[in-house]
DNA sequence: AAAAATTGCACAACCGGTTGTGTGTTGTTG
DNA sequence: CAACAACACACAACCGGTTGTGCAATTTTT
């Protein structure tokens, strides 16, 4: 009943008749361990089945190879594609990838961040919780040259690195495509942009660009959704849609809530998108499979996992500063598909 | 430019002169220590900001309480929902989830398999990828004590713990469903059913429904996509529509397929659920948003991650075998909603 | 009050790679 | 051919908790 024993390098050196030093070296090609004796350890390993000890291993140089990933939920299509491209890169370079849910709670968060500490990850790339308000349980990286990467929902004051995308910018990009339409009463369904620089942001683009474009803003045509799920959706627009004169344009700073919005419309006999054009945000496969097609801003959510990814890597390697940027940004588009295509050029 | 070196346990000990071994297990309520030295050296251990070195508690004794997951992707919703439930029940146990994709390829899968093992996972739970066809790599894993959990893509013959649903009796039920509601042509679409037995399974189940309702099975009406996508559905979609009689069923193996399928009839004008009954699989979140709702076999995915996760866990406290399950199966039903419904009893 | 049991803690080996230093051997140079 | 460099490998400390064993002090038993 005893378990097989995991072979280590010392049963190699036994059996070589050589010290474990150079077991080791040799594995790594160690340029003081000669070629012939390079092949005979391997081919020993080999043949022996060793596989490394990671723990050991990094035990002694206080280094795992391993990247910790600390994220609101899993299943969200943004995070999901967002630790595909986290993983992605970090295969490439022989690092493992380490994940906990905060499940958007502050409390978690701390916790699973001491955990992350405690494995003695060599970086952390993390998207806050919504409950989250403080970092300091974020320091205990920094302050032991431990690599931190916030990404997309990061904190308003922190010195680390950080991989966005402009949501300012894209929130007014998102808002002037509806203006080229022909809308004049856009209504913007947002979620929490109170906090969240992130909602927040978006929500600034808009009203920006209704003010670039000498559009009003209207308080009753911005609705703040409490979570961003369908059911909340749906509420949001039947507000909106039993308004006096309706809105003939909605920016919604998710797609499910844009869904929520198209489906509610077409319940309630609005057309998409002649009686109102609509636009998302996120790309999230849904967009494309909905009918109508939903306009929406790209969000390059692998990509910014693999900058992400590379940023912890490349720090790891102690490159020069200069090459690694304090701040990502990552480009988004705006994406016309049928929900918000009203113009004469529809020639396609 | 010193970074701060990490608290251990020696700096405690030397701090209130006690042993290191004392400072072990007072911190981990050990009864050979009195009271008053455990709450003082939990006191130091705190003020002194102490996190205990994972990698060293798992070297020594060789196990880390650690998770490792292996899936083809995270960014299918079934796999980020079991996903999720492995993390929510893993963290409660104080458990820590390493993540790998394989991509659906053979090689990766193999050389994952390798690195959990390097990692010293305490268990391994895996949904094998498309290409696999032996496992001799997970043997590292039996061979050693380390358990094992296969979800939902089991291997056919591998003597570990299983956790799936029957595939047969749901694709059974679905076909029962949609024979219930009138359908005589019923077409099926399926993915690789030539291996991996899940596909297989369902398909099973739908002929079996389809020769104890006495319905002929029509081959030209069993359509094999070679890959889930939505572009390939809608490819297969339209073969069947092609066909002379139209098929006025439709049990899909994927909701992703059946959405396809749902929207490439009714851009030819095929009325869902009227002219064609469709049930898909998985619950994914689209099928409750798409028009018509989509009527799908719910499948279990957080409570499958947790029900793994949790034979990990008990196994590791070796629990009596018994209280463990070779197999388990998990519950599936048919969830009727628009796309199916054609029966008279539609008073709600 | 002496013997036995229990309590409280220290000592030291151990897990398995990593790496600075030391030593003997072979090869190169003047 | 002596002097020195380069090479090939061994030795041993180290990373930081964990745990079996041992011993002294205190408490309980008879």
């Amino acid at each position: 009943m005893e378990e097989n024993k995991h072979v280590t390098i010392y049963d190699i050196a036994e059996k070589l008749n050589l010290a474990t030093s150079t077991i080791s070296r040799a594995l790594k090609d160690h340029h003081s361990i000669s070629d012939k004796t390079i092949k005979k350890v391997k081919k020993a390993a080999k043949e022996m089945g060793f596989v490394p000890n990671t723990l050991a291993a990094g035990l002694r140089g206080n280094k795992t190879k391993t990247i910790g990933v600390l994220i609101p939920t899993v299943t969200q299509p943004f995070l999901s594609s967002l630790i595909s491209g986290i993983e992605i890169t970090a295969q490439k370079s022989d690092y493992s990838v380490i994940i906990m849910q905060s499940h958007d709670s502050y409390h978690d968060e701390v916790n699973m961040a001491k955990s992350l500490y405690s494995n003695r990850v060599s970086g952390v790339i993390c998207s806050l919780a919504m409950e989250t308000r403080d970092t300091a349980h974020f320091e205990q990286f920094s302050n032991n040259n431990i690599p931190l990467v916030f990404v997309d929902r990061v904190p308003k004051e922190y010195n680390t690195f950080r991989v966005v995308i402009d949501n300012y910018s894209a929130g007014y990009k998102a808002t002037k495509h509806l203006i080229e339409q022909g809308c004049l009463r856009i209504a913007h369904l947002t979620a929490g942009a109170e906090f969240g620089n992130l909602y927040n942001e978006r929500k600034r683009g808009y009203m920006e660009a209704l003010r670039d474009h000498n559009l009003p803003i209207i308080d009753e045509l911005i609705v703040d959704l409490k979570s961003v799920t369908y059911e909340d959706g749906v509420k949001a627009s039947n507000k909106l849609f039993d308004l006096k004169p309706l809105p003939d344009g909605l920016f919604a700073s998710g797609d499910i809530i844009a869904v929520s919005a198209v489906q509610t419309a077409k319940k309630r006999g609005i057309k998409v998108p002649e009686d109102l054009a609509v636009i998302g945000f996120n790309n999230d496969p849904i967009s494309e499979i909905i009918d109508p097609n939903l306009s929406t801003i790209t969000h390059p959510a692998e990509k910014m996992g693999k900058a992400a990814a590379e940023i912890i890597i490349k720090n790891l390697k102690s490159l020069k500063e200069s090459e690694v940027q304090e701040i990502t940004f990552l480009n988004t588009e705006v994406l016309v598909r049928e929900s918000s295509k009203r113009n004469k050029d529809k020639d396609k």
